[in-house]
RNA sequence: GGAGGGAUGGGUGAGUGGUUGAAACCGGCGGUCUUGAAAACCGUUAGCCCCACAAGGGCUCGGGGGUUCGAAUCCCUCUCCCUCCGCCA
């Protein structure tokens, strides 16, 4: 959230920036609406100054045991303008608020302009996509084939969007979990954090996931429950209300935790294989840093997840995303995207971005250095990366002309020794 | 799920409907004393909003609503915490 004297001293600054995002003009009534609030708060507060007064007056007659009936008759006239200027500002408030909520982040200067993901801008590449010497097959049949994978189970057993790991593939899954959480804690320094997948509104407005994106989360009929799109939301709203020590910072906190988002909107989108599904796995890396830190920390964290991929030989490249492709909450996002021979191209297998004090002003989450007064914290997040997709890289990344996958290197400790998978009897 | 008890400043914890924005203690900060420190003593110590040159004003005692001229205090409701019972991985 934006602050509302910010937003009131920038006004054209703010509106531009929208326009930059492909953005609604969202601040059409911004100044009416602002300067009629200030006008019924200071209408209000003129006759609770009186009324303080008065009050104290009425207190004093009444211990000398004189007559105040007059005193009160006033006052209750004035108590009832009181009320009907406080129900004004409480509701011009509101709408405030509400526009408030809907803008998104402004945007960093290094943010390329564009008005989609086409105009996205490549960061550096990192590794050779692999020659095949023979057809290579995508995951969503490579899995099945293998018998480690099962779709059409999933769909009996719950619907579409939704896979079954078996053998091998539900191993390959935890492996590559804990080779993330490994990785991040032993070697990258942040804490592991297994926290709810299930939370409530007022920790998804901390974040940026209501009041406008509600229809891409699954929520828990007759309950103020959600079922987490990630865990960015439970992780970062960690320290919601809470006011930090700058001693420790940067703060950095990784989790693994299954995501459901309900893919409201894409149908028809990636509706083969594991690209697209109603629940994943994904390791998410989450930083509070001080506001001059923020910019350095989003470069290590990107450079965190990408480390991920690299010792997992997987080629990827790293992406700067335009104007027109940003996340609600986000001033400044790299996607790192892996390579996939079944898109012959690069897909997003993780994103790092810095919210700046966006969320930190929705959530109050506040650090302050020595004596000085209590500042927002900038608040970063990124994949670190999603196991599922990562999954299927590797599937494809290092199927052979037998059918049968290599485990890379860097998991064969985590699988008990598996070199390989291979087809295995139904 | 049932029955009780709680929620007050950075912490502990008082608080009879009317100078209680809030005692006291602890902690923090500043000072006196001291070569320095400790101890002792003195002082100081919430946030937000409106207006703004300044002065000033308003709101906040878990959240919301109500009663009243006036609510931390009375009523309703929600949330969370604690104890006991039931159920349970």
């Amino acid at each position: 959230m934006l602050e509302l004297g910010f937003v009131r001293e920038n006004l054209s600054l703010v509106r531009q920036k929208l326009q930059e995002r492909g953005a609604p003009d969202l601040l059409e009534d911004f100044e009416t609406l602002d300067h009629e609030r200030r006008k019924s708060l200071v209408e209000a507060e003129n006759r609770k100054a009186r009324r303080n007064k008065v009050s104290d007056e009425i207190a004093s007659l009444k211990k000398q045991k004189q007559d105040a009936s007059t005193l009160i008759a006033e006052m209750k006239q004035l108590g009832a303008e009181i009320a009907r200027f406080d129900e004004e500002a409480k509701a011009q408030d509101e709408k405030l608020r509400e526009i408030l909520a809907r803008i998104p982040n402004m945007l960093h200067e290094s943010v390329p302009v564009g008005t989609s993901a086409a105009d996205n801008q490549e960061v550096r590449r990192w590794g050779e996509p692999c020659k095949f010497d023979f057809e290579p097959k995508p995951h969503w049949d490579l899995g099945p084939d293998l018998g480690i994978l099962d779709f059409d189970r999933a769909a009996k057993i719950t619907g579409a969007r939704f896979a079954i790991y078996s053998g091998l593939g539900a191993k390959l899954e935890r492996a590559l979990a804990n080779f993330m959480l490994d990785l991040h804690t032993q070697q990258h320094g942040y804490t592991e954090i297994f926290p709810p997948f299930i939370v409530n509104s007022a920790t998804l407005y901390g974040t940026g996931q209501l009041p406008k994106f509600a229809e891409d989360l699954f929520k828990l009929e007759g309950t103020d429950y959600w079922l987490i799109p990630t865990a960015e939301v439970p992780v970062t709203n960690l320290y919601r209300d809470e006011t930090l020590d700058a001693e420790r910072f940067p703060l950095k906190y990784c989790a693994w935790t299954a995501c459901f988002r309900s893919e409201a909107g894409s149908y028809g989108k990636d509706t083969r294989g594991l690209i697209r599904q109603h629940q994943f796995q994904k390791v998410e890396l989450v930083k509070f840093a001080l506001p001059e830190q923020s910019y350095d920390e989003l470069e290590s964290m990107t450079r965190d997840a990408g480390e991920v991929l690299e010792r997992l030989g997987l080629p990827y490249r790293v992406v700067a995303l335009s104007t027109g492709d940003m996340g609600f909450s986000s001033a400044k996002t790299y996607d790192l995207e892996v390579w996939l021979p079944s898109s012959n191209g690069y897909r997003e297998i993780s994103s790092c971005s810095n919210c700046e004090a966006f969320q930190a002003r929705r959530a109050n989450i506040r650090v302050r250095r020595g004596k000085g007064k209590a500042e927002f914290v900038h608040t970063l997040n990124g994949s670190g990366v999603a196991v599922g997709r990562t999954w299927l890289a590797i599937l494809e990344n290092y199927q052979q002309a037998d059918g049968s996958v290599v485990i890379p290197e860097a998991l064969r400790p985590y699988m008990n020794g598996d070199t390989c998978i291979t087809p295995i009897a139904r």
